[in-house]
DNA sequence: CACTTGACCTGTCCGC
DNA sequence: TGCGGACAGGTCAAGT
């Protein structure tokens, strides 16, 4: 469930700690985990320097000087996790990590049985790519070729660039107006970074039934929603974004946000606004958390 | 084309 | 204690 927040932390993150590396070798366990022509991976990645990681929406990119790029998606349960070289003194001892690496257990833990893909660079850094469930992987792309990929055509705005505003988000909800606003703002298509955490948070913010149909939103509620939406995605990025099981950063780090998450995963709990008790509803085929009293389904039809 | 549902996976939790 | 089944949720393929 990484959704931007998290995939953000984990971009800036590996922009900190790849970008010169040399890879030396790739391993993997499961197929699907990692789809790549073996030819391809030995011409264009294997000796590739890593020159950066960039992102867009919930995919990472991580560009290498062959013109060739890595696109990873995490879906669900995916993990980034560099370790330093075990006795790399220079890594562990900068500023940073000074008195040691903040996750030195994860040295002796991974791989693991999550691991299915693991990068070794020649001064013998790795970066595991875990993912319990099996629905993430790690592709080698063309980076030309990327913006010609069915996925990268389609996908919507990025949540935190320029190009999302109010008035976009009024404007590209007209293609999905007899579908639940819930079910749009999960659509990547729309808008590209929010998952189930933060369409529940914003929902919940904003005042609006997730439930509710599209077309009976006034402008006023969409522009009030892409505020909230905005502002929930940048609170978790300062807070590390959310941990529920599997999320960690690049260095094995959870993030806190869900400690400032008004109803989800609170069902039962009181509503922070109105102190009515939460509940756990579905819509759009996704467990989804609001409170009854702050959050009534509009009915103009 | 718009929209919904099931499949992909594994770990966990709940009821019997 | 063990076992079946529901659930977790991002995306795509297949269905209506």
């Amino acid at each position: 469930m990484p959704e931007l927040p998290e995939v953000e932390t984990i971009r800036a993150g590996l922009q900190r700690l790849l970008p010169g590396r040399i890879i030396d070798s790739i391993d993997f366990d499961w197929e699907k985990s990692f789809p790549n022509n073996t030819m391809a991976v030995e011409e264009y990645a294997l000796k590739a320097k890593v020159t950066q990681v960039t992102r867009q929406g919930k995919v990472l990119l991580i560009e290498l000087s062959t013109h060739y790029t890595f696109i990873i998606h995490l879906k669900m349960t995916g993990q980034l996790v560099f370790v330093p070289a075990p006795h790399s003194n220079v890594e562990r001892q900068n500023s940073k990590f000074a008195g040691g690496h903040p996750n030195d257990s994860l040295i002796h833990v991974l791989p693991d049985k999550s691991t299915h893909v693991t990068i070794t660079f020649t001064d013998g850094s790795k970066l595991f790519f875990n993912d319990q469930r099996k629905f993430g992987w790690v592709r080698l792309f063309p980076t030309a070729e990327i913006p010609n990929i069915d996925f990268f055509k389609t996908l919507g705005p990025d949540a935190l660039s320029k190009d999302f505003t109010g008035a976009i988000l009024f404007e590209r909800l007209q293609s999905r107006k007899n579908t639940s606003i819930k079910a749009a703002l999960l659509d990547q298509t729309v808008v590209a970074g929010i998952g189930n955490i933060y369409a529940d948070e914003s929902l919940w913010a904003a005042k609006i039934h997730p439930a509710t149909t599209v077309k009976v939103l006034s402008w006023k509620q969409v522009t009030e929603l892409y505020k909230v939406i905005i502002f929930i995605l940048q609170l978790s990025l300062k807070k590390g974004g959310s941990t529920d099981k599997n999320y960690v950063d690049a260095e094995g780090n959870k993030g806190s946000f869900l400690q400032f998450a008004q109803v989800f995963r609170r069902e039962g709990q009181k509503c922070p606004r109105c102190g009515s008790i939460i509940e756990k509803i579905r819509v759009a085929g996704r467990g989804t958390h609001i409170c009854p009293t702050c959050q009534k389904i509009e009915d103009t039809e």
